[in-house]
DNA sequence: CTGTTAGCGCCTTCAA
DNA sequence: TTGAAGGCGCTAACAG
């Protein structure tokens, strides 16, 4: 039961196989006569182009192979989706893997799609700090945009959050709001399990932030500004804080979450020790997650453009792809603190 | 700059392309020797196979094609991320397509990646009602298996949740609490704009648990159940909600949301209306999302399996892949209802 | 306008 | 064990 192909359509409709293929193909020029009678043929034997041989011939796959950590986490399913809906618009098809974090699948999953011969990738790479398998993509010719993230050293094009800027931001009004004990929570993890410099984080866009909190908070004594990491999950974010929380006067009185997850970790352990939001602790969370808007009260967040990274990924691919353009040009999108309630005055105000 | 083929490695070794091909192909035997000198000269000049060129030729694309209404909804994030993993420890990648819930776009993604010769195929069909397009694929030979809805009149093997039977089973247990005006949420549109028939709904897995639900209130008057449609968004559906809350002794003393966003939407329109929950109003929804865990009370919600949905459609098909096997086993996975407080006494108990 | 011919990169006979 | 030749389905260059 081998698929038809060109040489049956044009056996059945009596022309040559390059006449048949021409009209197949929708290239080149053909009487109209002949057109009918092609078409007709291939819709009785319902013919379908093979497009790997199409693939062969052309070296072009249509094809866009995307990396990211992990699907089903909101921020990159918004933005993978937001992504598939420019590329299916121009007509490319989408490849889709999952590193789950880890340098070992990302380099795998590339493999892969090269293999693949996918005309140009989207990769949200797990570590900035390991670029070579990055370097391969480009050195094979294949376009490539970076997501969310940028490994260091690769002067490779990429769309981020202003995620340094933002956290700058919102930790700069925690400070004018007077508080001098502030906890930055990521799940990012380090070999010691705590955090002691900046090159321990390897998410790009996790560095950026901390990066940016930490130099918010220049000027402030030491004890100030805390990092906290490992808080992989709302489980574990849960417990981390419950810790935290537990220091009496040295506790942290606000609390910042890198993501929606561990946002919503620190949410419950303030509730489960009794801590009132906003009054005893200021409370902000990266993404507007749902249960941010109906939290008691309303939790204030930073909100990602997950769509609008995504789409300018793929445009930015699509305008690589079609101009044969290396620049490597550097989109950052703004995040939008949206204030809900969480975050009161501190004990300095 | 044309990436390194099997001849390139070949005429780098001094061998012949056969030869070359057989180690690079790993099939066939050749001598150590040749073996590490192919090897070597692969390594030296980046051979990368080609696997749109090998799928020509084996007729297997290692490319698995999934489908579905919205990567973007949590349900399917999930189950896609089960299915990506099950499938790529297979060695199968995965082409991913979204459908916007759209029967055209769902046609056209079938198309495109029957033309990208995908070895099988998972899909959540956007209307039960039409499968001539799942039939294409059936006919093309290539492996199917349904997920989370099931097309009406196919014999395809799927995977689904007994949707019918816990909507039936919440549906008895708000009975048996003494309601006895109950409405049921959907996204689903009508041409009318208001449900009367079974058949106008086109989602499989909804209309199975409207039927279920109907099926559990036979027996008590009319009125007593109802379903709204066109709840589309949170917005959309918390509009709804507050016109049916607003009927006074006429408005439902439970309601049951068909996904979280709809949840959340009747959540907050019971709130901003004053209505108590669970004493003046009892509400139920499906998916655990995360949101109903913090709300207050919490939601009692229907925790659908959607990893396990994944794995098992994963699995299914690669079975059927190796197999040749054609039977079209259907599996149903149970939901689990999680009770959570927001389920109160109506005023028959 | 149409047909002929020659590849794309790989696998797979068939001989040697 | 190795090499030469042919073909998968399609496009592309060249004649006619």
């Amino acid at each position: 039961m081998r698929p038809p192909s060109v040489s049956d359509v044009a056996r059945r409709a009596g022309v040559s196989k390059a006449t048949a293929a021409r009209v197949l193909g929708g290239y080149g020029r053909v009487s109209a006569a002949i057109h009918a009678a092609v078409s007709a043929a291939a819709a009785e034997i319902g013919y379908r182009p093979n497009e790997l041989a199409r693939s062969m011939t052309t070296g072009r796959s249509d094809t866009i192979g995307i990396v990211v950590g992990d699907i089903a986490n909101p921020f990159f399913a918004v933005a993978v989706h937001a992504m598939s809906q420019v590329l299916r618009a121009e007509g490319f098809g989408v490849l889709l893997a999952n590193s789950a974090e880890s340098l070992a699948e990302e380099k795998a999953a590339i493999d892969t799609l090269l293999g693949r011969r996918v005309d140009g990738m989207i990769v949200s790479p797990a570590d900035m700090r390991e670029s070579s398998h990055l370097r391969a993509i480009v050195d094979s010719g294949v376009p490539l945009v970076q997501f969310d993230r940028c490994a260091a050293g690769l002067a490779v094009a990429g769309v981020t959050a202003d995620d340094r800027d933002v956290a700058a931001e919102v930790t700069h009004m925690l400070i004018r709001r007077g508080h001098r004990r502030i906890a930055y929570f990521t799940a990012c993890e380090t070999d010691s399990g705590r955090f002691s410099d900046l090159e321990e984080i390897g998410t790009g866009s996790v560095r950026e932030r901390i990066a940016g909190f930490l130099a918010a908070g220049e000027g402030l004594e030491d004890t100030a500004l805390e990092v906290v990491v490992g808080a992989v999950g709302a489980k574990r974010a849960q417990s981390l804080a419950t810790e935290v929380l537990s220091r009496g006067a040295e506790a942290p009185t606000a609390m910042i979450a890198s993501d929606s997850t561990i946002g919503l970790g620190l949410y419950t352990a303030a509730r489960a020790a009794g801590i009132a939001i906003p009054q005893a602790l200021s409370l902000v969370t990266f993404h507007d997650a749902d249960w941010t808007a109906i939290a008691h009260p309303g939790i204030t967040v930073i909100s990602q453009p997950a769509r609008r990274l995504g789409e300018e990924a793929a445009r930015m691919l699509i305008r690589q792809i079609q101009t044969g353009d290396g620049t490597c040009a550097h989109r950052v999108v703004p995040c939008r603190i949206i204030p809900r309630g969480s975050v009161g005055d501190g004990p300095v105000s």
